[in-house]
DNA sequence: CACCTGACCGTGG
DNA sequence: ACCACGGCCAGGT
């Protein structure tokens, strides 16, 4: 039954993230209790059960980018979401290249990454 | 029942 | 510093 566990488990820590923070999926997977099951995270929120609940959208990459194409409404949306929440936000720059996922802004990691 | 894909991350060349 | 590949786990077809 790890499966139910690990899905819950992520869905728990997920749920517990502070308002004004974000979490990764890799941290979010070593909560859970398998730091390389970073995808399966991905995968239990994409499931997303339980609708309105789990605030996914604080849940960012690695680089601090948001999610692609799928985020649960639009990416901009999350922006939204997550600056109306407090998170600071790092807008892209024209002669930085960055590999944005979303709009090109990036969550100030070095800032509100959740701290377990 | 077996195969494949997938909201990722880390390391190597 | 950048590009590419593999690995791990679960769920769906």
């Amino acid at each position: 039954m790890t499966e139910l566990n690990f899905s819950e488990r992520v869905y728990e820590q997920v749920c517990r993230i502070p308002r004004g923070s974000v979490a990764t999926y890799g941290q979010i997977a070593a909560l859970a209790g398998n730091p390389r099951n970073a995808r399966v995270v991905g995968y239990a929120l994409h499931s997303n059960p339980k609708p309105g609940i789990i605030p996914c959208h604080r849940v960012v990459f690695r680089d601090g980018s948001l999610a692609p194409g799928f985020a649960f409404g639009g990416p901009e949306r999350q922006r939204e979401l997550l600056e109306a929440e407090g998170i600071s936000f790092i807008p892209p720059k024209d002669n930085e290249s960055k590999p944005a996922g979303a709009d090109g802004w990036l969550v100030d990691l070095a800032r509100c990454q959740w701290k377990a």
